[in-house]
DNA sequence: TTAGCGTTTTAGGTGTATCAAAATTATCAG
DNA sequence: CTGATAATTTTGATACACCTAAAACGCTAA
């Protein structure tokens, strides 16, 4: 009954009708996120990064295959098709758009939309999309430092390493930030002021992976590990 | 598992951690709509209202009762329980705050609002409720004449009657225009300036249900019964 | 070459739907 | 008022999407 999804050209009608693709599109995002940091995608990272038993996501990941929206090898792993990355960027996009919309027009801050956009990500019309997009200037990066995919499915990559890899002395600016992180990291941030487009000198580096001074603007603060690997910037 | 939504205080965490309660809650908000015509309400009232089979809706409505959220009497008919209404109101507050949200916020037009607040209804946090809520001014009405209900419960109620039953040389207010409607319908009234608030003329009735004349503003058309019947207004 | 671990399969549970048959209630003609 | 017939409602069997638990499987590395 569903395997429309699979030939639909622009996914744009999808949501229709009650049908309740959530989960799929949640696997897919899953997907997509994991396969960055590494491809294919192994069963239990899926299991893992979704938080159901790896059964679970051997099925879907099987039903995806059936949809055509992953590749699939047993006991080897997942991978994307055209059509599941476009729906997975689809996805992203209403997410991240959905987060900055929530805190530009809505008075949100940074750590309360993560949640929600979760939720509104897989009920936002194409006509609501481009409104969102319009009302908002067409941005290209959330509120957290991530690109927001353009519709075509581009993705602008910026290079960027975990401020716990700057060295001492030099300057950095701030590229992304953890969207999914709990809200507690996101205010502590919020408090330094360390988001996105700030710029950070780089005080000294404690060995051994110990903590890291920085200076934000005129203030003088030192962060852990933790944090210094969480966070994202890039050279200037 | 789900019983924790009929003793929910605020119903405000149903939708936390993925728990899709979107049918019940569509249920819900149809028994609620067909009990404002006539209570109890039986199975396949809302069978045809939810476009499923009677048995469906019979299964639901018994789930239903076992939580508490409808009373039900075998052949005879179900109502809202208090807790049931309660959830209805959150639902439908939320889908008429949304309908006018992406009117006046957005750009859309008032044809083009119905599904995607449906879709979104069901996934809107208290939080984002309050700041949209707080965006319109805190607003009474929905954009077709709907009250929007309070979060106490209290819905607004007016007295209206179909535009079809006024008499010849009255004065009306157009207070209500239906919300799920085909687009067509409301575009056509919007062309006609047939909106909530507008003040219209009954030039004449002709008899046998025939066609009615109003002037709405300088302009006098003629309008059918199927439409006179669909709006409903105030006298003066 | 086999032990261990990750993966898949199988069996079973819940939510929501369908269909067909059985049960109940309503209606109407005599 | 009664019984035949019609309409509605409920039940029971099935299905599908998603989940868990546990058993079976197969890859890989010591």
């Amino acid at each position: 009954m569903s395997p429309e999804i699979a030939t639909l050209p622009t996914g744009s009608s999808r949501q229709r009708e009650g049908l309740n693709h959530q989960a799929i599109e949640d696997y897919l995002k899953t997907i997509y996120m994991l396969e960055q940091e590494e491809s294919p995608v192994s069963t239990s990272r899926i299991a893992a990064a979704r938080d159901v038993k790896p059964g679970s996501a051997t099925s879907m990941i099987q039903r995806l295959a059936k949809l055509k929206l992953v590749n699939y090898e047993k006991h080897y792993g997942a991978t994307l098709t055209e059509m599941g990355k476009k729906i997975a960027l689809e996805v992203i996009r209403h997410h991240r758009l959905v987060e900055l919309y929530l805190i530009e027009a809505l008075g949100f801050t940074w750590d309360e939309v993560h949640e929600q956009a979760d939720l509104l990500e897989h009920v936002i019309s194409e006509k609501l999309e481009e409104r969102i997009a319009a009302a908002l200037n067409y941005p290209d990066f959330d509120p957290h430092g991530d690109p927001i995919p353009a519709r075509d499915g581009t993705v602008r990559q910026v290079e960027t390493f975990p401020l716990a890899n700057a060295e001492a002395g030099s300057q950095v600016r701030i590229a992304r930030v953890p969207d999914d992180a709990n809200s507690e990291l996101l205010r502590y941030l919020g408090e330094l002021g360390l988001m996105p487009g700030t710029t950070v000198d780089i005080v000294a580096v404690a060995p051994f992976e110990g903590p890291i001074t920085i200076k934000v603007g005129p203030e003088t603060t030192v962060i852990g590990q933790r944090i210094a690997e969480a966070v994202l910037v890039t050279t200037g």
